[in-house]
RNA sequence: GCGAAAGUGGCGGAAUUGGCAGACGCGCUGGACUUAGGAUCCAGUGGCCUUGCAGCCGUGCGGGUUCGAGUCCCGCCUUUCGCACCA
C-alpha cells in the first residue's frame, strides 16, 4: 500500500477534533505546562513562514503531552486593528465581517496543518465578552491613577481629517491623499508605564530564559540612567535652569551650557538679544526638524548672550541653544563638558568655547592642546578628577558619590534617574478597536461608564468612507449619552484603544474565556501562569511584550494574580525568506511569479533579465509560498518535517521547493517499512544485527529528547533519518528479528511531534489501541545505549594513522597493547624516539615522536 | 559611531567538555527498473596528486597557545541584527 497523505491526513484531522483531544480542564490536576503562541493577527492568508511558527508550538505540545505534562495549548484572535477598516474602506466590506471570515480560514488552515489547539477556549478580541475586560481594565488603571488624559503630537492629516500612525506616513505626506501630514497636540489616553519603569528594567535580569537580545531591546527602551539634577543660577532672570547629567563628577569641567530650542526659559534669555528674530528663526526652523533631520544635518547652535552661573566653579558661562540637545529628554538643558563628552566636545571645537580637562589618568601629564581630542574618550580604569576642588583625586563614582552628596546638602538638586520611556498613548481615532469606557459631561466633568454598563459596544452601523475621520465620533446614537451622575445629555468619548492593550492579558483570560463575571478566575490564573514556553517573532521583542509585562504587572497590584511576569520561557522562530524578482526597467519594482520565466538558471520577464532577491514571503514580494498546493501535492506532514528540518528554529530559513521532497522520500520510506515490519511475526534468524540496532534506538531516544528540550528540531529530526536508514540497512540485510517492531515503534513516537497523521495512522494499522499522542514517550536505557566495543583513534603527531577496537569499556593497558601490536601504526612510529602518549579515555592515543 | 551575533562543500546545515570536520537532507554523477518521462531503489560525491592507499591540503584572513584548534587567545576583514545626538 502507498503512502496516500491526502487519504490519511483528513481523517486524523477529524478524529482529533472528535475526540476534542486537545481540551483540558484547567482545574484537574497534573503538571502543569502552558505553552503559547502570540495569537494572530487574522489577515486572511497564512503561507509556509507563518506556518513555521505554529507548527514548531505544536510540535512541542505534542512533545510535553507524551511526556506526561498537563498541557494547555490554547488559540485566539487578535482581532481589531486597522487592516480590517482599510478592507472596509477599500471593498466595502464591514471590518467584523472580514474579520470573521478571516478568523474561519485561519482556523481551517490550522487544521490542514494539524495542529492542535484547545478551540473550546478560543477567544477574539473583537468579541465584546473580550473587550469589556479591556474596558474594565481600564476603569481600574484609571481609578488608580495608571490611566490619564494628556496632551501628545500626533501626526494629522488635514485633508482626511484623521490621525495617522507613524507607518501611514511616508515621506511626511499621508499614505491615502498625500497631503502634507502636520504634527498636532492633541488630548489622548495614556497608560502610565513609566510608574512601572523601574520595576520593568529590574526584573529583566531575572528572566532567565528569555533571548539576551530581547532583553538588550527592552533594557534600551527603557534606557535606565542614575544621575543628578543640578541648578545653575541664571543673575539675568533670577530664575535657575536646571540640568540633568550622568556625570555630576565633572561639573568642575562644565564651561558652558546649552539648552534645548524649544526650552521654555529661551524667550526670555533671547528677548533682548539684538539678533532675537533671527535666532527665533533658526529655533522655529530646527523646530520642524525629526530627530533623525537634526542630526543629519550636523551640530548647530546660538548663543543667547546670557550666562548661567557653574555652582562649584562659581565662574560664569555662556548659555548656548543647540539642536543637538532634546527637549524630551531629561530637563531639557545640558551642563557642557567638553573635554569629557563627544558631543560637547564638537560643539565647543565648532564655535571656539573654552575646553577644561578635569579627569584624567593618575599621575599622567596634562594633555596638551593636540592630544585634547582623547580626552573625553579617558576609560582609563585609574582616571581621577583634576582641577576638581573638593573630588580632586577620586575616581569617578566616588567623585560622584561626592558630588552629588554636596549638590543635595546644599539644596541645589538631587540625585536622579531617568528613563527614556514615555507613558503609553493608547488613544486611537479609529473604529475598529476598543471603546475606551469614557463620558464628558458639560456640568460633572470627565466620568467613567460604570462597570454595570460595560461593556460600551462598538455600533455596527456605522459608514466607512476612509473620508470623514473616527466613524463612531459622527455615530449619534453612539456619542449621545445620559450623564451617569446628573442624568443629563452627555458625550461618549470616541477614541478608541490601542489593539496592544488587547494583547497585554489574554494569555491570562484563556485560562477562563467564557467566564462572563469576571475578567480571569484569580486562582487559576495563579496556577496556570506564567506561560512555560512563548512563541512568536522577533518583532514584538518591545513593544507587545514590554507592555503585556507591564499589564501583567498592574493586574498583580490589583491583586487579581500573583504573578508579576507572564512569560516565563520566551522563544523568537526566524523568519522564512525566499527568493523574489525585480524588474531593473520598471524602477526594481517586484514581478508576479506568473510572470517570470527561467531560462538557463536565469529569470526573465519577456527579454528582461530580472534580479533576484532574497528576502521575508511577502505579498508586496510575490515570494510567498501558500501550503495548498504543497499539502495537496506531499502532505501537511512533509510541510512540517521540511519546515523544522530547514534550519535551527531561531535562524532566518531559506525555502526551497526542492528540499521539500527530503522529507517527503523520508516518510515514504517510514511507511514503506512499517508495513514491511508488519509482516515479521516471530523471530526469525536473519543475518541484522538486532543487538546494535536496539543501541542506536536508545541512542536515538536519549538524543532526540534533549534536543527537544533545546529546540533543536532540525538535529532530532536528522537523527531519526539515521535511526530509520538504520532499520532499512538492518531490513535489507535480511533482518527480521520480532524486537525490529519495538524499534519502530519508539520511532513512530518519536516522529509523531513532526509527523503526526502518518505516525497516527501507522501506529493504528499496527493494531495498536488509542492515539500514539496519548502514549508515553519513549525512555532510553542508559545500560541499552552502550557500545560493546570501542573504536579508538590512534594518531602520530596529531595525525591519523590507524584506529583499533577493544571491548567497552576500554581499560588503557589494553588500549596501548593494541596500539603496540598494530602493524600499520607501528610502521608510523619505527625508527623515531616516542617522546610521549596522549590517552584520551574511550576516543584517542596520541604518540608523539620526534 | 556604539553594542551583539555570525562566517564550515554547489546549497540548507552537523560536529557535549579542544579529540576521525562535512552527520542528515537537497543538488549533482553513474547504475537498476521503465516504451519513455516522472516516481522509486542502489552506488558515489570537500579539493589535489594518485593504479590504489587513513599521501597532501582544507572550517573568512594573519598570528598565537596546545601532543592536538571549526572550537580557546590576540589582531584584521566581511555580513546580519539592534541602538543611535538620551547628556
Amino acid at each position: 500500500m502507498q503512502y496516500q497523505p491526502r487519504d490519511i491526513e483528513p481523517k486524523w484531522q477529524k478524529k482529533w477534533a472528535g475526540a476534542k483531544i486537545a481540551e483540558i480542564d484547567v482545574t484537574a490536576p497534573g503538571e502543569k505546562f502552558y505553552m503559547l503562541n502570540m495569537f494572530p493577527y487574522p489577515s486572511g492568508d497564512l503561507h509556509v513562514g507563518h506556518g513555521r511558527n505554529y507548527i514548531l508550538g505544536d510540535a512541542l505540545y505534542r512533545y510535553f503531552r507524551m511526556r506526561g505534562r498537563a498541557a494547555l495549548n490554547p488559540m485566539g484572535w487578535d482581532a481589531f486593528g486597522l487592516p480590517a477598516e482599510n478592507a472596509a474602506i477599500k471593498r466595502g466590506i464591514h471590518p467584523r465581517d472580514w474579520t470573521l471570515s478571516n478568523i474561519a480560514r485561519e482556523k481551517k488552515q490550522f487544521e490542514r496543518w494539524g495542529i492542535l489547539y484547545d478551540w473550546s477556549k478560543e477567544l477574539a478580541s473583537c468579541d465584546p465578552a473580550y473587550y469589556r475586560w479591556n474596558q474594565w481594565l481600564f476603569l481600574q488603571l484609571y481609578q488608580r491613577g495608571l490611566a490619564y488624559r494628556g496632551k501628545a503630537p500626533v501626526n494629522w492629516c488635514p485633508q482626511d481629517l484623521t490621525v495617522l500612525a507613524n507607518e501611514q506616513v511616508i515621506d511626511g505626506r499621508c499614505e491615502r491623499c498625500g497631503s502634507v501630514v502636520e504634527q498636532r497636540e492633541l488630548s489622548q489616553w495614556f497608560f502610565k508605564i513609566t510608574d512601572y519603569a523601574d520595576r520593568l528594567d529590574a526584573a529583566l535580569d531575572r528572566l532567565e530564559h528569555w533571548p539576551e537580545k530581547v532583553k538588550v531591546m527592552q533594557r534600551n527602551w527603557i534606557g535606565k540612567s542614575i544621575g543628578a539634577d543640578i541648578d545653575f543660577p541664571v543673575p539675568s532672570s533670577g530664575r535657575p535652569i536646571r540640568v540633568f547629567t550622568t556625570r555630576p563628577d565633572t561639573i568642575f569641567g562644565a564651561t558652558f551650557m546649552v539648552l534645548a530650542p524649544e526650552h521654555p526659559e529661551v524667550p526670555a534669555l533671547i528677548a533682548d538679544h539684538p539678533q532675537s528674530t533671527a535666532i527665533e528663526e533658526w529655533i522655529n526652523g530646527v523646530r520642524n526638524q525629526s530627530n533623525l533631520e537634526r542630526q543629519e544635518s550636523g551640530k548647530e547652535g546660538r548663543f543667547t548672550g546670557k550666562y548661567a552661573i557653574n555652582p562649584f566653579t562659581n565662574e560664569e558661562i555662556p548659555i548656548w541653544l543647540g539642536n543637538f540637545v532634546l527637549m524630551q529628554y531629561g530637563t531639557g538643558a545640558i551642563m557642557s563638558v567638553p573635554a569629557h563628552d563627544q558631543r560637547d566636545f564638537e560643539f565647543a571645537k565648532q564655535y571656539g568655547l573654552s575646553i577644561r580637562v578635569v579627569i584624567q589618568p593618575s599621575g599622567a601629564p596634562a594633555p596638551s592642546a593636540a592630544s585634547l581630542e582623547e580626552a573625553f574618550t579617558v576609560k582609563d580604569e585609574s582616571a581621577v578628577a583634576v582641577n576638581s576642588g573638593l573630588i580632586d583625586g577620586l575616581t569617578p563614582p566616588k567623585a560622584i558619590e561626592k558630588i552629588s552628596d554636596e549638590v543635595e546638602r546644599r539644596g541645589i538638586g538631587r540625585k536622579t534617574i531617568r528613563y527614556r520611556l514615555r507613558d503609553w498613548l493608547i488613544s486611537r481615532q479609529r473604529y475598529w478597536g476598543t471603546p475606551i469606557p469614557m463620558i464628558y459631561c458639560d456640568r460633572c466633568g470627565i466620568l467613567t461608564v460604570p462597570e454595570k454598563d460595560l461593556p460600551v459596544t462598538l455600533p455596527l452601523d456605522v459608514p466607512f468612507t476612509g473620508r470623514e475621520g473616527n466613524p463612531l465620533a459622527n455615530h449619534e446614537a453612539f456619542v449621545n449619552v445620559k450623564c451617569p451622575q446628573c442624568g443629563g445629555s452627555a458625550r461618549r468619548e470616541t477614541d478608541t484603544m490601542d489593539t496592544f492593550v488587547d494583547s497585554s492579558w489574554y494569555y491570562a483570560r484563556f485560562i477562563s474565556s467564557h467566564d462572563s463575571t469576571k475578567i480571569f478566575d484569580t486562582n487559576l490564573v495563579n496556577r496556570w501562569l506564567p506561560v512555560d514556553q512563548y512563541i512568536g517573532g522577533i518583532e514584538h521583542a518591545i513593544l507587545h511584550l514590554l507592555y503585556a509585562r507591564f499589564i501583567c504587572r498592574t493586574l498583580h497590584d490589583l491583586g487579581l494574580t500573583r504573578i508579576e511576569e507572564p512569560f516565563a520561557r520566551l522563544f523568537n522562530q526566524g523568519v522564512i525568506t525566499k527568493e523574489g524578482y525585480r524588474d531593473p526597467l520598471q524602477n526594481m519594482s517586484w514581478v508576479p511569479l506568473d510572470e517570470v520565466e527561467f531560462r538557463n538558471g536565469k529569470a526573465y520577464r519577456g527579454r528582461t533579465e530580472l534580479v533576484a532577491e532574497v528576502g521575508k514571503m511577502s505579498k508586496s514580494r510575490f515570494n510567498v509560498v501558500p501550503p495548498d498546493e504543497l499539502i495537496e501535492k506531499y502532505g501537511a506532514d512533509t510541510e512540517r518535517v521540511y519546515t523544522l528540518f530547514i534550519a535551527p528554529p531561531e535562524k532566518e530559513a531559506a525555502w526551497s521547493d526542492e528540499g521539500v521532497i527530503g522529507a517527503y522520500r523520508f516518510l515514504g520510506r517510514v511507511w514503506t517499512m512499517g508495513t514491511q515490519i508488519m509482516d515479521i511475526q516471530t523471530s526469525t534468524n536473519g543475518t541484522g544485527d538486532i543487538d546494535r540496532l536496539i543501541r542506536k534506538m536508545h541512542q536515538t531516544i536519549d538524543g532526540v529528547t534533549r534536543r527537544f528540550e533545546r529546540f533543536e528540531f532540525n538535529t532530532a529530526i536528522s537523527s531519526l533519518m539515521e535511526l530509520s536508514n538504520a532499520i532499512g540497512e538492518y531490513l535489507a540485510a535480511g533482518g527480521r528479528d520480532a524486537r525490529i517492531r519495538d524499534v519502530y515503534t519508539a520511532l513512530l513516537q518519536m516522529l509523531h511531534p513532526f509527523a503526526p497523521h502518518i505516525t497516527e495512522e501507522l501506529w493504528e494499522m499496527y493494531g495498536r489501541k488509542g492515539f500514539i499522542l496519548t502514549s508515553k514517550w519513549p525512555v532510553a536505557d542508559p545500560a541499552l545505549m552502550r557500545e560493546d566495543v570501542v573504536t579508538i583513534v590512534v594518531q602520530v603527531n596529531g595525525k591519523l594513522r590507524g584506529q583499533i577496537e577493544v571491548p567497552n569499556p576500554p581499560a588503557e593497558d589494553v588500549v596501548m597493547a593494541a596500539v603496540r601490536s598494530n602493524e600499520r601504526i607501528q610502521n608510523w612510529v619505527a625508527g623515531k624516539e616516542v617522546v610521549k602518549t596522549i590517552y584520551v579515555p574511550g576516543k584517542l592515543v596520541n604518540v608523539v615522536v620526534r
